[in-house]
DNA sequence: ACTAAAAACAAATGTCATTCGTTTTTTGTG
DNA sequence: CACAAAAAACGAATGACATTTGTTTTTAGT
């Protein structure tokens, strides 16, 4: 019964742990609880709910995302910064699937949250794609095209869609970004 | 306590209509049992568990969007197909969202269900990347590339992702499909 | 040392999925 | 038509979960 120390800061953290650890699915308040030696009720004291921390753990996940694409990107420009901030969106989503899917899983309803995530992910890949000389709308249809096949290529990967084939799916990534590449400069020289 | 007439057969069917009313989420065994005026625990005369059941109506799902595909593409080629299976598609994955769901959560565990819905999904893509006269190697990479640009751009737009800006979505997946065309003609041509 | 806030607890509620044993209904055979 | 066996329903129970409430313990500030 002797206090644990604890606050909103440490059970978040404590969650991100206990999710890399566990796996997004397997994480509860009660594993929570178990995990920081306390009684499932005794977190309300600190948190509101179990949405609340899973909202909370996405929003974490993506800083250490976008700051991994920062500093892929750093210095670099045109299809030396795509393919290294690709490379950088996959490398996370590999080495931290957990943290990954509570990205992908923000709950719809948290409008104002999922608004703030929204535009930090958005950012390094607008600068980016601010080296291709595109138009302020391109940027924009661009930005898309690129986080669809960055999330769609992992989201089939870590489900295990591109086991059917025994094709080298380094490769396959490699080409789907080459693609977008070739259409960026194709795009910044004015072609439509 | 008059029997319901239930099997299998008709309890996958109540399932997905049930999953498109209330959605993948709120989808249980309980709302099942309501649906179908019977005790949760007489479900399990005709069926295993939850799990199955929904591996089931995602299996249904995948032949009801195959389906739609092949209609879309019948008598096309190259990139008359190639708009025609990305926008049907994008259009089931709208009108079918909870569908779509069913289709994307496929458990990782049930290896021998996966395997067989990944070769008919996988099906009627390779029949548009047919006419682009790819090697053999370059359209299982292709397949992939396509994969994840529909899959990825779904997601994100159903989540809410693409909200953050008011550029026209249409427009965005049209830009997103013709990258893909540019890059089929391209390897088609034998351009490394 | 004492008071008040903070943090822990236990117990309870209302969800689930699933299992078990029992009762009811139907089916098929004599 | 009767009767036995199979099939399908049920209720009750188990154990998981999130969350609420009321109570007790611990700590911090005076």
């Amino acid at each position: 019964m002797a206090r644990q120390g604890l606050n909103r800061e440490k059970l978040i953290e404590a969650s991100i742990s206990l999710m890399e650890e566990k796996g997004y699915n397997a994480f509860s308040m009660a594993e929570l609880a178990k995990y920081v030696h306390v009684n499932p009720s005794s977190l309300y004291n600190h948190i509101e709910s179990l949405d609340m921390l899973n909202t909370e753990v996405g929003l974490a996940a993506v800083e250490r995302m976008v700051e991994a694409e920062k500093q892929a990107i750093a210095g670099k420009s045109q299809d030396e910064a795509l393919f290294a901030i690709a490379d950088a969106y996959r490398d996370f989503a590999k080495t931290h699937i957990e943290l990954y899917r509570a990205v992908m899983n923000f709950q719809k309803t948290q409008n104002q949250v999922l608004e703030k995530a929204a535009g930090r992910i958005v950012d390094p890949i607008l600068q980016v794609l601010s080296s291709y000389g595109l138009s302020r709308g391109d940027q924009m249809h661009w930005q898309r095209v690129l986080r669809s096949v960055m999330h769609g290529f992992i989201a089939h990967e870590e489900a295990g869609g591109f086991s059917h084939f025994p094709a080298d799916r380094d490769e396959s990534y490699r080409i789907a970004i080459q693609c977008v590449a070739d259409g960026l400069c194709a795009a910044g020289r004015g072609e439509k």
